[in-house]
DNA sequence: GGTGTGACTGCAAAGGTTTGCAGCCGAAGT
DNA sequence: ACTTCGGCTGCAAACCTTTGCAGTCACACC
């Protein structure tokens, strides 16, 4: 049965040289005296095949270790069941909770996740969208640092979910750091403070022109100024550098883009004898489980990470199952409900209140914003709108 | 030329309702009037075209927005330029270094990177493996939670290298955590401890099972009693609720199985008004970032995370380019080179002293090791080997 | 006894690509 | 003028599955 002869076609799961080349499914077909295609529905569709064949085929399939494979597969049912995550930065403590939280609904649903990183590089993203395309059903985009185009070209290729970022006609899910940072300000203004500073983000994030635009508006109606610093890179490096142009922007109070700059800022501050909260407020955004740990603890914005990855499957995977369906039957009729639901989700945020803020320290300096070092200050509180932010939020957007 | 009839077989990248069904090497082939064969060179092979032919194909290429289907070349190729990427858990920052490491060195060489978690499961690491296969060209297997046998069995169906743990007949790269235990163990002993707790890690973990004997032996030597508690979930939870069972146990220093259970531990010291140093020394493993930003900075052993996953990526790499060649080509000749080198590299590791670590406190309780709560108390110092653990560690292991 | 039925199985096309081989054509060598 | 060669292109098989359709067979029903 089992003959070593190494032909043009090498037999059923060989061992050569203690590599077992892979059994197909002509294999098992071929070992337990059936048509492939019996073999093939005896995995895909088991109610379709004799009890009796079914178990001789299993046998035979487990003897040889047959696998499916599911490249072929995908290829002809257009399926594969995976979905594609691309985050900015991995190691960003930010991610991996939106991850865990993806991965767990998407196992709910049979799905399988890969996630990948792009280290803040808008090239890599592109890159990535293209080596997932075809292995997976579609690619939840995360914090994305690329063009809104090409995003959106990007979707003509795979069905894609954004996060943490809007773009039209395409479904998206984004936590509101707007109110947030209308928040964290307002906490901020509340406390006496009428001098701050905000840690801007990386360049290319909607998160980070959201929250500017939010700080700054906030900031205008409680007559405070607000000095603008960036963008940086959103670690905790970036939040060490800035230490010394909050100090000598002479500002009592400062909101970062993220925890983590906002514990590098502190850290900065530190070295620099600066004490926080006496001193200087930080407050940043996100709550990560490290904004408990450091000392003193961070104020900050929670998003709600967890439901956003969550949030995220489920919209793919409506969108998708849908697709499927369109995707076979030899005519594709242009069905009415293939009207895609392009909803875009907005993710309520809070202001969690631990030890980095407190009230205005007595009399540091009557200075106000002196000239910005890295970048424009705002002009002050009676200045026309900033134009570039002037986009507003997507009206169509939905509370969930 | 782009007649809107939708007919059996869908024309080339037709707008149907806004969604653009994806354009297939055919349609290229169609619109620029040359044969599949050609378009397919002129992507794969391109100094086979003629310079013209292959402009004029570029650009219908260009405009039907074609991309290769990766799915179906790997189908033929056997080659995807993927790599899998399994760890137990992405939220343990003891990863993302490794990850990222894993990641720029697959890219220098041409691969992209699929990260995929398992929840410290082992059946959502063998569903994965299974998962993955087809679509990546071998999986990196890191810090695996189950069995030998099954890994071995796993090998046979994708190429695997696996990380923090030996397996005989396969490519691994291990740190050496038995040396940094010992040198852990060896630093408490010398500033005086001789009552010391070992925290242990996650059940299935190789790594847990080195320490504890690395630790065990050299507690042993210093005449040192070791009481070993776990097994235990590798995370801060996991340190935090032990800090009662090491009040009871009545030592001076601990040992934990990873920076993030040192942490938990310490915070639970702390809330049972233990202070760390001066009454309890704690030592971490892995020298997270997170092992600097804490109060006190916590002394740990490094391990080298990043290098582990470049070399990781490497072996997998140059295993794998072998097993391409063989994979093709009408008889497979079983040549005499394709002995598989299963080199196992051992990464060096080293103690970083920092705050958390201090003399023994003067006179705390005369008490040596009383019943141990969770799990067996080492014996003592004069009774035989541990025998569960003699199996000594691979002869064959490499520097490097 | 013919017909219908239902359970099972085989056939073959399809999915998108790569690649060895063969063919064509024009230019160069003899 | 005839071969040779090289550059380019087409042909068709192959990769591994899934699935609509049709065929076989036994069995029950009328």
């Amino acid at each position: 049965m089992t003959s070593t002869t190494v032909g043009h076609r090498t037999p059923a799961g060989v061992e050569i040289e203690g590599t077992r080349v892979p059994a197909t499914i002509r294999d098992v077909a071929r070992a337990s005296g059936v048509h492939i295609s019996t073999v093939s529905r005896t995995f895909s569709a088991p109610h379709l095949v004799n009890p009796e064949t079914r178990l001789r085929v299993l046998a035979c399939a487990e003897h040889l270790g047959y696998r499916p494979n599911r490249a072929a597969r995908a290829l002809i049912t257009g399926r594969t069941h995976n979905i594609g995550l691309i985050v900015a930065d991995i190691a960003n403590p930010f991610f991996p909770p939106l991850i865990k939280a993806a991965e767990s609904q998407a196992r709910h649903r049979d799905y399988h996740i890969f996630v990948a990183d792009t280290n803040e590089d808008p090239a890599a993203e592109e890159d990535l969208v293209h080596a997932l395309a075809k292995q997976v059903d579609g690619i939840l985009l995360c914090s994305p640092r690329m063009s809104n185009s090409l995003i959106e070209q990007l979707s003509r290729e795979v069905p894609l979910v954004v996060i943490n970022r809007q773009v039209t006609g395409l479904p998206a899910v984004v936590m509101d750091v707007g109110q947030g940072a209308r928040l964290a300000i307002e906490h901020l203004t509340g406390l006496g403070h009428h001098n701050l500073a905000l840690l801007g983000g990386p360049r290319g994030s909607w998160t980070s022109r959201e929250i500017r635009r939010a700080a700054t508006a906030a900031a205008r109606s409680a007559d405070a100024a607000l000095t603008v610093l960036g963008p940086n890179p959103p670690t905790e490096g970036g939040g060490i550098a800035n230490a010394e142009q909050v100090r000598r922007a002479g500002v009592t109070a400062v909101l970062a883009y993220n925890d983590l700059m906002a514990i590098g800022l502190m850290e900065g501050l530190d070295s620099l004898g600066i004490r926080v909260p006496q001193e200087v407020s930080v407050v940043g955004i996100d709550d990560i489980a490290l904004s408990r740990l450091v000392r003193p603890k961070l104020t900050t914005v929670a998003t709600p990470t967890a439901a956003a990855g969550r949030t995220a499957v489920d919209m793919l995977l409506q969108h998708d199952s849908a697709a499927a369906h369109r995707n076979r039957g030899g005519n594709r009729t242009v069905a009415a409900d293939d009207r895609r639901t392009t909803a875009q989700v907005m993710l309520q945020t809070e202001l969690v209140i631990r030890d980095s803020t407190g009230p205005r320290p007595p009399a540091v300096s009557g200075r106000t914003s002196p000239a910005a070092t890295t970048t424009t200050a705002d002009p002050g509180p009676h200045s026309p709108a900033d134009p570039v932010n002037a986009a507003a939020v997507n009206p169509e957007a939905v509370a969930s």
